[in-house]
Order: C-alpha cells, then sequence, then structure tokens
DNA sequence: GTCTATAACACGATAGAC
DNA sequence: GTCTATCGTGTTATAGAC
C-alpha cells in the first residue's frame, strides 16, 4: 500500500500519462521519417516535454520505439482474431477486409509504422512475429481450408488469402501518396473507391 | 575529341564503372537502412572505397540517392509499359502480373527502395510520380477500361486493378520476412505458391 | 520531478599532402 | 585521382543544479 500510486501495473497517474503523451507524439514522428530518420529531439518537441525529460520516463529512443511496436501488435491484428467460425463464410471475409481498410484509413501511422518495421526484417519484432502473428494466422488459415472444404468458398491457398487482405488494404495507408497522385486531385477520398473494388474482387474470388 | 574519353555522357570509362560501382553498394545499403538509416560509410565500404573517394564522385549522399531513383523509376514502369492494346486483355494482364512478381523476386533491392520512398512520401520523385508515373497509369487504365467496355474483361475501376496488381506483387518483396515467417521454414521458395495465388485471383477477377 | 549544461560520439563533408 | 587527417554539426544520453 503506498497510497501515492494510482495505477495498473507499478506506474503513477502522472507516468502513465506522460507515457501517452510520449507514444502518441513518438508515433507521428516515427512513423513519419521511420526510427532512424526519426530523432529525440523532434519527439520531445512533439510531447511538449523537453529532451532530458522525455528520456527521463523512456531510457532510451529504442525504448520508445519498442513500446509503440509491443502495443501495436495486438491491435494490428485483431481484426483478424474476430473471424467467426460460426459466421457466413463470404460475410466474415468481407467484414474482414473492410475492417482492415477503415484501420488503413484511421490508424495509418501505426500501418507506416508496421511497414517500415517489416521492411527492415523486423528487428524489434523478432519474438511477435513468431510468437503471436504466426499462430494466429495458422489458426484462421485453418478455419478458411475448412469453409473451403465444405464448398462455402472457392477454393484458394488460406495464406497467401490472408497476405492479399493485408497488402490491399494497408497499400491504401502507407502508399497513400502515390494513390492519391494517380487517381488526382479530384478524388479527395479513395477509401470509398477502394472499398468497393475490394468487395469486387474478394467475392469472385471467393463466391462459390 | 578529347582522345582520354570513351563515354556515353560526357564521363570517362572509369568514372562511369566507379560509378556503377558505388551504385549498387548504396543500392544495398539504402534499400536495407533507408535513407536516414544509410551512412557514406556503409556505403563506402560497400563499394570497396574510401569516404573521400567516394564522395569525389558524388557530391553528396542524397546525390547518390536521388541517382539511384531516376534510374529505378523507368525499370519498374516496364512492365506496365509493355501491356499491348491488341494482345489478349486476360494474357496481358496475367503476363504484366507475372512480370511484376519475378521483379519482387529478382530485384528486391528496388522493390525496397521504392517502398521506403513512397512511404516516406515521396521527398526525392515528386517530378517522378506526377510527370511520369501518372500519365502512364491513365493510358494504360484507358487500354483496360476499353477491354472491359468489349465485354472483353469483367468490369472493375482500372486504377485499382492496377493498385492492386502493385500491392499484391511487391509485397512479396517489401514484406519477405513476414511472408517467411507465416509460411515457415518449410517453404523455401513462397515465389511459385504466390505466382499460383495471383493468377487465380486475377482469372476469378476479370475473366469474363 | 524538472530543468540547464554538457559529455561522448557518429555523421557528412572538406582540406591538403602525395 | 587517391589517400589521411580533421572540421563542424547534429545526435543520444548523462550529470548535476534547482
Amino acid at each position: 500500500m503506498t497510497g501515492v500510486k494510482d495505477n495498473t501495473g507499478g506506474q503513477t497517474r502522472i507516468q502513465r500519462d506522460k507515457i501517452a503523451q510520449i507514444s502518441e507524439a513518438a508515433l507521428d514522428v516515427f512513423s513519419t521519417h521511420g526510427f532512424r530518420g526519426a530523432t529525440v529531439d523532434q519527439i520531445a518537441k512533439a510531447a511538449s516535454l523537453s529532451k532530458p525529460n522525455l528520456l527521463y520516463y523512456f531510457p532510451s529512443k529504442e525504448a520508445i520505439h519498442t513500446h509503440l511496436l509491443e502495443n501495436l501488435l495486438d491491435t494490428w491484428l485483431d481484426p483478424l482474431r474476430q473471424i467467426n467460425p460460426d459466421g457466413d463464410p463470404l460475410d466474415e471475409i468481407l467484414t474482414y477486409v473492410r475492417r482492415k481498410l477503415t484501420m488503413s484509413r484511421d490508424m495509418p501511422r501505426e500501418s507506416r509504422l508496421f511497414a517500415y518495421e517489416i521492411i527492415q526484417g523486423a528487428p524489434n519484432m523478432g519474438a511477435g512475429l513468431e510468437e503471436v502473428l504466426k499462430p494466429l494466422v495458422d489458426g484462421q488459415a485453418q478455419v478458411i481450408r475448412g469453409w473451403m472444404e465444405d464448398g462455402r468458398l472457392r477454393p484458394a491457398d488460406p495464406h497467401h488469402l490472408i497476405f492479399s487482405i493485408w497488402s490491399l488494404t494497408q497499400h491504401y495507408a502507407d502508399f497513400d501518396v502515390q494513390v492519391r497522385t494517380v487517381l488526382g486531385p479530384k478524388v479527395t477520398d479513395p477509401f470509398p473507391q477502394a472499398e468497393d473494388y475490394l468487395v469486387t474482387l474478394f467475392t469472385r474470388m471467393l463466391a462459390p
């Protein structure tokens, strides 16, 4: 009983707030410039903190980055986790596609942070990929494979199906500049078009 | 007639060779660490040159990077350029998909260099996107649209069709680590599987 | 708990001998 | 044309006053 703590997990309220504040700023900076491109100065300024003060809450620049990635993976995989084995197969897939596309629209910074990390060879996420992502994907791939074997979806490799959903939805976040340049200034929001296209694509691919 | 020059474009043979040698090394380093993550030291070492000697051939680190990107764009868009308006529509699309996937397999460094640049907002390629990529895409999108209007392909947004081909094929280069982790060590080469999947996907999407 | 000052280092780029 | 030595800057991280 310390009396001075008001926490969930060994942190005071102030610490929790500051850490959240730094995380928010760091997400901004890391997702724009990458890990090496980002500087502690930038993050401190974005968080309205002095640099030494920031380094009081996190021991190093890398610690901030790792903290962000650790918290991100669960959020990022949540839509995949929500695929319901008892639902209608095509509905479940299309709902998954829509959720992932919505995340690309509403969380482009997280998408880019993730993309930077994977492109670089996931130097700060080795355990997460092997121990969290792979088992989840394998499990849901089995569910999808079951649907295909029951004739409720047209057959296709379930792992590559999941890859394709990731790839296509995240493209609209990570390559936003390219998408907007090609579509031209008249298209203020590419996402409704993207949703129509992707629903059509996966319906034609999977509807029995 | 200078006599000492053996060139195509105002460079001696030695200069041309060294520049090629530096470009090769820089592609390695930039595609692994990104622009900011790469150091001139690393590039010089990879090119078996001293740092000052490298900076004798290129005025700055940024100049090397720009040089790479300028030479890359044409190569990168070549498969799209080769779509033949007089060919069989589905064949042309599937050939394009296969070519792009082959490039992901054989030129993953170029793919990553490109991905880094676009994710960052294309700070060194603003002109190229607007003046080279967009016109080419618009032109080929018109060809595809014509095929769809003639009933030779099922209708779909041609711009997003091209986005999806880019996204899916480049995914296997840029997110290689993730793909291999999920597929597991038994799959030594993901590309044959990927080709099968993508051919199926676009055939079901487009075959009339 | 927060700030100023600064250490310690790596980086890009240059100068000058050879 | 190539090398060694080095400058100046920007960076992470720490020490110590308040």
